[in-house]
DNA sequence: GTCTCAAATGACAATGTTGTCAATTTGTGG
DNA sequence: CCACAAATTGACAACATTGTCATTTGAGAC
């Protein structure tokens, strides 16, 4: 492949104003420019970002890790998707400043990670990004100042972090309910060892506080049994109860949109209307899901795209040198509450 | 960060001695090994990427392209998810042989993966390996010896690619039918324009005629017309026109597992029983939407990470130098037939 | 002790680029 | 046409590494 030299001599002219060229350096005549991008053009001339990143020290190459670090359960349900819409956000930031993202998915262990880092910290990434599948806490091992920020999960040390604001989530759907008058609330949510369930089971407790909804009318059932991947059956049990009650709930809010979607073709079965009997809330907007509902799936985000979009902003703030005011505190962004054809008006 | 001058200094040897510990070269005495690798965790010392490329002209990275290139539709249900098992498969591969994967997704025009791939070649990447979507044809804008290989897509030129191998994917869910004693079957397929399509439904016919069906048992819906994720109501009036003909159809092959769910639904609020008055097969096996159905869905695999993995292998080969036999043809790689519920043996 | 040969190590150039600073060219006003 | 400043260009070192080839070290044989 051609170099420098080539082109500086193709073009008659020295390395140095080649070099100009190529870094877009004022004080070039343009007879000269011309001549050298000639030449640069003709030699398919590509110049060498490692001897670049030799002599400046600037790569432009952004790291990436995805994968779970914690001991926690791999949920084989949120796992994935997540993350590509997190990789796909951070590349748009990437592509867009003209940086370029080299990326690692790890399975495994903390040292495997260890591992990963020191690879990427040869090829001297500026930077690093960690994503997790789902919302938790990590532990990622790195050394002091080296710029890093978690997306989708946070650490006890305060490293800079990008999460969902789950309990906000929640709580609008929540509120959204209680606006379209009903008053006796159910909510279904995923397992409580799960750091999203404990938010969200907030969100939704203080959307019906803040709605004045009357305390019995309040139902949440979350339990480290009740695990919504578990057959069908049981999701049907928990159903059936609170159908059968004296003043059965109105409406329900699901820890996600197949539990909702699962529940629905159950209270088809049953014969109960949606939504005129009962109105159902979602989380997620899995729109790859709803698209295939018979009734369109009423639901909350969870703005992946703007937590990857976000890490890469804050990332690039820290190599900009622009230390953030709260950066000690994890970034929340907050969901959407998108309203479809499952929530009725009483 | 410190440099192999430093690791040298402290550990009282020359630079050279150092780089041969770092390229695990022979004839280095133990001891000095070890002086040397003291040296390198003390100073938490990593070689220059960049530096290393220069001299042996071999980076270790290969660059990924993934995104839509040539000016088909773009199928908001398939994307995405495809692409995602296949850039795990790359990337594994990629930390097997202890290389690191660049990516980028180019939604854009051919102009646009033009200037991604120059980039790539800035860093001057070892080779390339772009993924499509979904199975289709593509115009990959590349100079001529320069290592690509094509996944899940390929090209008029005979670039090395990868792809399902569609027909035998739905030859293997027909004649399993067939084998179930199924005699009347019904094939309601994607869009014909996808190359899927043709392929599968060349697979579904070839099956029926081996598997000795007569001619006006088999029936295939495929028009440009029909789209599986427009409304509802169509999958209804085509199954209802299907199932009331005076010899119904005893079973269904679906374009996908969405279609597949969603005529499921439809048979039970028409009080058709699965498997037992109608079989269903899907395909993609989108384990996903299929542990969350009432009846697991047979369906047939698209097998996305062994694209990958075979991707991987093939640009490796190729980088070795070893040029394969017959690498003008696509390799196609075969689907597996995965047997759940809602198939009934007649 | 010293000779021989292989094993181990080092000196130095080369890789492709940019930073520094000096040299050259160009333009302007007198 | 000349002096002088500004604009433009170039020579050379430096960056962090590996390849080539020379040198040193050490072990075994005489």
């Amino acid at each position: 492949m051609a170099n420098i030299h080539d082109v500086a001599q193709l073009a008659g002219v020295s390395i140095k104003t080649v070099s100009r060229v190529i870094n877009n350096e004022p004080s070039i005549k343009d007879t000269t420019r011309a001549k050298v991008e000639a030449a640069i053009k003709k030699l398919d001339y590509r110049p060498h970002a490692g001897a670049r990143a030799m002599r400046s020290s600037k790569s432009g190459i952004i790291g990436m890790i995805t994968g779970v670090l914690s001991a926690a359960t791999h949920d084989p349900l949120e796992s994935g998707l997540s993350a590509m819409h997190l990789v796909r956000a951070v590349q748009e930031g990437c592509r867009r400043d003209g940086r370029i993202l080299m990326i690692a998915d790890s399975p495994g262990s903390s040292e495997e990670v260890a591992e990963l880092l020191r690879k990427f910290q040869s090829h001297r990434v500026e930077g690093v990004i960690y994503a997790a599948d789902y919302h938790q806490q990590v532990l990622f091992p790195h050394s002091e100042n080296f710029p890093l920020v978690l997306a989708n999960c946070f650490d006890a040390m305060q490293t800079p972090a990008v999460v969902p604001d789950d309990a906000q989530g929640q709580e609008i759907a929540t509120r959204y309910l209680i606006e379209q008058g009903h008053r006796r609330l159910a909510y279904i949510g995923l397992p409580d060892n799960m750091v999203a369930s404990r938010l969200r089971l907030n969100g939704f407790l203080k959307g019906c506080r803040e709605g004045g909804l009357d305390d019995r009318a309040i139902i949440w059932r979350q339990t480290k049994e009740f695990e919504p991947w578990t057959p069908f059956a049981d999701l049907q049990a928990i159903l059936d109860e609170l159908l059968t009650r004296a003043e059965p709930p109105t409406a329900f809010c699901f820890g996600n949109d197949l539990m909702a979607m699962r529940a629905m073709a159950y209270f088809k079965e049953k014969g109960v209307r949606i939504p005129d009997d009962i109105s159902v809330i979602g989380y997620d907007n899995d729109e790859m899901l709803i698209r295939h509902m018979e009734h369109a799936l009423t639901t909350v985000t969870l703005p992946y795209r703007e937590i990857g979009l976000e890490a890469y902003r804050c990332l690039d703030g820290i190599l900009q040198g622009k230390h953030d005011a709260n950066a000690d505190q994890p970034r929340r962004i907050e969901s959407e509450l998108i309203r479809r054809d499952t929530v009725s008006h009483i």
